[in-house]
DNA sequence: TATTGATGCTAAATCGATTTTTCTAATAAT
DNA sequence: ATTATTAGAAAAATCGATTTAGCATCAATA
């Protein structure tokens, strides 16, 4: 009860085991082999339900049809919706997809890549994470496959595809603007990545845009903090020294979650005492009364963007990529907290 | 700048391809290669950064050292910390771990099965749906090594580990009961899952056990509802036809989550007007108030079980295995719902 | 002295495909 | 009539490892 190999189809078809190879890659034409004996071929393969053992071919055409997708954290629905649809695309395509997490840890995120790259998946779809900048260097010096989703690094010259941070902020920001409200937090974490700059920057210039003072004390950069309790501590301290804020915008869904917490001890009432609008949704800000508003992230765009860009660089031929930047709008869904 | 292979290897340290090989795996002396000479080849090695190409190697061994894992649904906390520790334990192995999600699609759960033995994966880690019934019946006939995770066909004999369904929520129950609660009910799902049967059985036997009454009118079997706003609206009027309803039992925390929204709606408050327990924790529990308390999975300890188990099954040897059957005591997490 | 046995390693087969090269008729061109 | 070309397919090389079988050399035994 063996595997069925090429060879076994050869022999029940009377041919040689390249003539097989020949029909079944479609160059049966150009081996010119008579449309007979590619019709016999072809009857035999269907009948004993033939498939080509996926590592053999891996070997000889060092092609894997593997793409690996990496990256920071594998729970959060950020990452269940990109995976979900990134693999249905990559399927299309003829390809399968492996997950790795990076949980974090910037050396992690070293080894994984060497690691897949040992493993020879042709591609890499990458959220890219402070630490795993030389990695992504070095393939794309060495010619790999790459994009980049979420973030990017300035210096790296990959193609990438991420939200429109700038637009999405300035989206929330005109809606609590012109729900008259004046002193609007923003609320970041104090990590360099182009993302939260970019956020950062829509808020400013929607401030800047409706002629409203921007106060430093209304920006809270906060510190990385070994416990949540002790991130949660600095959160709540912010909110309590702007007693006179009307608004809070938190520029990542974590951030957000913190703030709720921050807010329910206090013992704010949303709307009512603060509204609050999130970058970036989840689970919980469907249901957390009264439901909080959002920046949502275009993932299917994102994902299906990706995988394109992915592919015309799987090509054969290497063409030059054309749009190696592409920014996506988010949608602002407006729930009970602002 | 091609990568090195083990040719090469044994050219730089003069010597065969094969006995490089036979260093490189442990079998100098067995081969009885001379311990100079095998330093020699560890030292070429080494300064080369030699790596075996794991494609040849899965060729010509039939061993690719990558495990399987099919869960319902990548998302969700369950998922992320399985995948997590599995992740790990597996890699203390030597294994790889490529992930793969049924989305609740039988069908799917099915083709994936058959993907992965394409693809050649040593062993399966399942977290089996109905429906996939079959799939893996014919795994464990041609005898491929199988763990099921979180639940189990009783007509298969595949070894599996689980929470303690039965415990779990007879220690809720316990809770609930020693507050002196008396009317109690217990919400589930209208599948037949055997883990679903269990936390039932438990729920049963507590009431038993503390010489409670079992009302039929105080169990909710869910129905399917494509709509979720059609599962909502049964489950609301599920509490609001139990109006003198003092506590509530979910089993599952996607019941859990309906409930506190079908809760909230009918502006019943936690725990004064209603207590709630969920079995199987999730963020949200964790932040929605007043925080519910819930029977907690014993996942790492799961994930650690099921990669034993399965070691034992690829281990040289056909080793029957011991405990085909493993059950895990959940942990009981009160906050501040019941 | 011839046979056996251990030592220490190399040569070659193998895994299952793809791809290049080669071979044999048959036909076309000179 | 002889060479050149082409169609059609088989044979062999290849990918990069593992593994089996084999080949010298020297010591020990009969």
């Amino acid at each position: 009860m063996k595997r069925l190999t090429l060879k076994d189809v050869a022999k029940m078809a009377g041919v040689a085991p390249s003539t097989v190879s020949f029909v079944l890659n479609g160059k049966g034409k150009q081996m010119r082999i008579r449309d007979e004996v590619a019709a016999k071929i072809i009857q035999v393969v269907e009948k004993s339900g033939y498939e080509p053992h996926r590592v053999a071919v891996n070997l000889r055409t060092g092609q894997s049809k593997t793409l690996g997708l990496i990256v920071e954290t594998i729970s959060g629905s950020f990452f269940a919706s990109l995976a979900k649809t990134i693999e249905t695309e990559a399927e299309l395509m003829g390809y399968n997809v492996v997950y790795c997490s990076t949980e974090n840890n910037a050396q992690k995120g070293g080894e994984l890549i060497r690691m897949l790259g040992r493993q020879m998946v042709d591609g890499y779809l990458i959220t890219p994470a402070p630490g795993m900048e030389k990695e992504i260097q070095q393939l794309v010096q060495h010619h790999k496959p790459v994009v980049l989703m979420d973030s990017y690094f300035p210096s790296i010259k990959a193609p990438y595809v991420l939200i429109d941070n700038f637009g999405g902020v300035q989206q929330g920001m005109k809606h609590l603007i012109e729900k008259g409200f004046t002193r609007i937090a923003f609320v970041t974490v104090d990590v360099k990545l182009i993302q939260l700059e970019e956020r950062l920057r829509g808020y400013v210039s929607a401030l800047k845009e409706h002629k409203l003072p921007l106060r430093k004390k209304h920006v809270l950069h906060l510190k990385y903090h070994k416990l949540r309790e002790d991130a949660l501590r600095e959160m709540q301290e912010f909110i309590e020294s702007n007693p006179d804020l009307e608004a809070i915008f938190f520029a990542t869904n974590y951030l957000g979650i913190l703030g709720l917490e921050a807010i329910a001890r206090i013992g704010l009432r949303m709307p009512d005492d603060v509204s609050v609008i999130c970058f970036d949704d989840h689970d919980i800000f469907r249901l957390y009364p009264p439901g909080i508003s959002v920046i949502e992230q275009p993932i299917e765009g994102i994902a299906k963007t990706a995988i394109a860009m992915l592919m015309q660089q799987l090509g054969k031929k290497p063409v030059p990529i054309k749009n190696p930047a592409v920014e996506l709008p988010g949608r602002f869904i407006v729930r009970g907290s602002a």
